[in-house]
DNA sequence: GTTTCATTCATACGTTCGTTTTATTCAAGC
DNA sequence: GCTTGAATAAAACGAACGTATGAATGAAAC
């Protein structure tokens, strides 16, 4: 096959390391050695290490945002009251399956959507554009429809709760394993799992005050 | 009243850093010019940034695990099958409650317990003592007792996902405050959605396979 | 008054970091 | 064949990092 080009490798490599081992934790050197490029590359192709980050934020998130965005399509253009497990299933499933190819079973961009979520470097967290904002509110909109009984506040709550469930599935991957704690599993298991759990959890009634 | 002595200076200035900018974004000249102290004591105190970590880690979560155990053994001391709604309670209630004191409202705790999660780096996720890893292992036992029906790998997710909503609901600290997204809210109220949101997702009755 | 010892201090060391600069390569355009 | 311009290469920059060193401090012990 035909091998790609610098900026690709680079693209490619400090997705791997940025999963890894985080923003901070990644040197540009790193990122150059394992993509066999030149150091000055970086700021060559893309300006600094921040824009890097950027730009490999930019590639992961956008096919999971496009598939969101599909999925609630071609959901309210079933019926304007979907099923709360299926959106559910439309909100967290492309979090499972979008992953772009060559990644090994979609745990090393797991690991980095997480990365992205959790750096507390600045650069890491602005990568939001007007695209997962839009969403992520016409989520909400479609949400509050179907579950009128719950404050926006709280709603916000519950789809942080999402995000949080099915992002820090792989978090364990991070963690030494400890003793009867078994390792994240295979993607179709937790997928069925979370959306699950998840539905449940959307479903559940306002606490009465 | 009366100032305290250097080292709890630099645990604090460290609690509060750590919290904020991650391990690897946290100087030691940064700690110790925030503690008033000079920059050779954290060397002289605690011997290496990242022992520093591991007190300032512990001093944080042993009253966490502390709350849970206790939590548990009331509990089980009523009723070995005590409802699923209190089980998530002793559990997740004391990231919600034992908050140090001095600490705004808890929030800087659960962000530093964020970044104790989520740390890419080695030296910050090496905390956990056979005292997390046992009251861990009690709250499985109990849980497995009251739903029978779930396999002990779709236990441990659903366990991961009540660390994961009630830890990441504090991590929207970190970014910035998208349109329409609010901010965390108080403790009281998220406590009260965390509790009913978690309990309808541990009931949950078990994916068909 | 002197000694002792825990603590604090200023300073320096060696490393690694992100970035910049200057030179070189090399295929395409004329 | 010469020029052009994008791409790569090697080297160096200044800054910031964690850590180590040895001297100063100051209250308690004798």
């Amino acid at each position: 096959m035909a091998t790609p080009d610098t900026r690709t490798q680079i693209l490619d490599a400090a997705e791997h390391l940025f999963a890894e081992h985080g923003y901070r934790g990644t040197s540009v050197r790193a990122i150059t050695k394992l993509a066999g490029a030149n150091l000055a590359a970086v700021g060559y192709h893309f300006g600094s290490k921040a824009e890097l980050m950027a730009a490999v934020a930019h590639r992961v998130i956008e096919p999971i945002t496009a598939a969101q965005c599909a999925g609630l399509d071609k959901l309210l253009a079933r019926t304007p009251d979907p099923p709360v497990s299926e959106l559910v299933e439309a909100f967290a499933g492309p979090l499972f399956d979008e992953m772009p190819a060559g990644d090994e079973g979609g745990a090393r961009t797991s690991r980095l959507i997480v990365t992205i979520l959790s750096d507390p470097a600045e650069e890491v967290r602005s990568w939001t554009g007007p695209a997962e904002d839009s969403v992520r509110e016409r989520y909400f909109a479609a949400f509050a429809r179907v579950l009128p009984g719950l404050s926006p506040e709280e709603l916000w709550f519950r789809m942080r709760g999402i995000l949080a469930v099915t992002a820090v599935d792989r978090l364990q991957v991070h963690q030494q394993p400890s003793p009867g704690c078994v390792s994240p599993v295979a993607g179709e298991a937790a997928r069925r799992w979370a959306i699950t759990f998840l539905t449940a959890a959307m479903s559940a009634p306002p606490p009465r005050t």
